[in-house]
RNA sequence: GUGGGUGUAGCUCAGGCGGUAGAGCGCUUGACUGUGGAUCAAGUGGUCGUGGGUUCAAAUCCCAUCACCCACCCCA
């Protein structure tokens, strides 16, 4: 039997690469135009600081790690996601110490054990970014705002942000004594996942997919439970978005999968995806550097999925900027025009020029032909008279016009085209 | 964890009423003794996911198993 690559891993290909590459090339421009630095973190924390930071009621804490114990029995967990991990080396290595504002944007693999579909992966790729030290309402502005320029940057034709408030400290826990007490008395009209959601995380019960959601239409809404100033916060936050002509749609159903959120919270959707169609999401954090035991400091951060971002651009037809492998491709004919061939090579290497010279001696005409799928421009036509002569014969594959030029100017000369 | 679908050549897929395995693309070679993209021709290529059963005979029927895909749950 072949081995194969873990369930819900795979291998990103040479064949994809250069869209990889672009869309990581386009998140840090975008991340570093807004003032963010990058960091990165393990791969793999210790199990308590994402039941401590994520929340251990949450499904990805009891039910989608990679949790396993090391030899010394110590308990560790392939990361499931960004945000906690950056909180814990923030605080690890006094980053927030004299300093204001700190933003921080990382890119990585996350582990989630889940069944895999499309968009969803046992190991994808999250790059993200997170604000420390502000609490206003502008930062939350920003974030939503580098968010959109990322996904425009990239071309997205179909994208939605939704966005919502899930109070804080002062307003929320009333309002879900309320939801709690409107959902009591009706118990027995929702489905048996929504009577567990009652249990461990009413909020949740938002995110019912069947008929609950229409229950919850008649009973309390959190809108009409916000303090003053979580009032005032999301009503900022949109009169920015709106300055940046930003669309959105208010979504009371958003409630993010972490504990950690608190006010804002946002997401963004794009088309061609399937049932997993969000591509980015995030939110403010005001208690998360609190809860890992420092003093309180307010933060706000979103996290993209590359895999899904790259499937919904494939989905939209987006063109990605690509470039050909090879630049100059080298034909060579006979055993003395190979050594020739080889020095030359390096030398327009050395000069920076992407080479490719045949290796297994074939016709010239294979050789064209391959030298023709590889998109070289250039082909370097190496046989006995160019080898007696010390001089090359240059095919522009794109006009097909052929000239000769001596081999101390090939560098030279294949550059400045 | 629950449901549905699919596994045949490097890739995309036909074949399915059991009777020695097919196409297109790719790759190699040639038509064109040192010149690509087009055309034509030849060649290359598969323990038909794996194990078992029925049968004179299984890619095809039956059972089991594994893998992948899609959906639920949840999320990026």
């Amino acid at each position: 039997m072949q081995i194969q690559s873990p369930k819900g891993t795979r291998d990103i290909l040479p064949s994809d690469i250069q869209t990889w590459q672009w869309v990581e090339k386009v998140a840090r421009s975008v991340f570093e135009t807004y003032g963010y630095q990058e960091i990165r973190t393990p791969i793999f924390e210790s199990t308590e600081l994402f039941v401590r930071g994520v929340g251990d009621t949450t499904d990805i804490v009891e039910k989608e790690m990679y949790t396993f114990d090391d030899k010394a029995n110590r308990s560790i967990t392939l990361r499931p996601e960004g945000t906690a991990p950056v909180v814990r080396a923030i605080l690890q290595n006094r980053l927030l110490e004299g300093t204001n504002v700190l933003k921080l944007y990382y890119n990585g693999r996350m582990y989630r054990y889940e069944r895999p579909q499309k968009g969803r992966f046992r190991e994808h790729w999250q790059v993200g970014v997170e604000a420390f030290g502000a609490a206003g309402a502008a930062v939350d502005a920003e974030v939503i705002t580098l968010a959109h320029h990322f996904y425009t940057t990239l071309g997205f034709k179909d994208l939605m942000l939704h966005l919502n408030t899930i109070g804080d400290r002062a307003c929320r826990p009333n309002y879900v004594a309320e939801l709690k007490a409107f959902t009591k008395s009706r118990l027995d009209q929702f489905c048996n996942e929504c009577q567990g959601r009652y249990e461990r995380n009413p909020l949740r019960l938002f995110d019912c997919k069947r008929g609950c959601r229409e229950i919850l239409n008649e009973g309390p809404r959190l809108v009409d439970y916000l303090c003053e100033p979580c009032r005032h916060h999301f009503d900022s936050v949109k009169r920015y978005l709106e300055l940046s002509q930003i669309d959105y749609t208010e979504n009371p159903d958003l409630v993010r999968g972490m504990d950690y959120y608190s006010r804002t919270t946002f997401e963004f959707t794009a088309g061609g995806l399937g049932a997993q169609n969000a591509i980015g999401g995030g939110g403010r954090y005001d208690y998360l550097v609190e809860e890992l035991g420092n003093k309180p400091t307010p933060g706000i951060g979103f996290g993209l999925g590359v895999d899904r971002i790259i499937l919904a651009l494939e989905a939209q037809e987006v063109a990605i900027p690509t470039q050909p492998p090879v630049a100059v491709f080298i034909a060579v004919l006979g055993d003395e025009a190979m050594l020739v061939a080889f020095q030359l090579a390096q030398r327009l290497r050395l000069g920076g020029i992407r080479t490719e010279l045949e290796h297994t001696g074939r016709s010239l005409k294979a050789q064209m032909k391959t030298a023709n799928k590889l998109d070289a421009r250039y082909v370097v036509i190496l046989g006995e008279d160019e080898i007696r002569d010390e001089t090359a014969t240059v095919r522009d594959m794109e006009t097909g016009d052929q000239q000769s030029i001596a081999f101390d100017q090939l560098a030279e000369k294949l550059r400045t085209h």
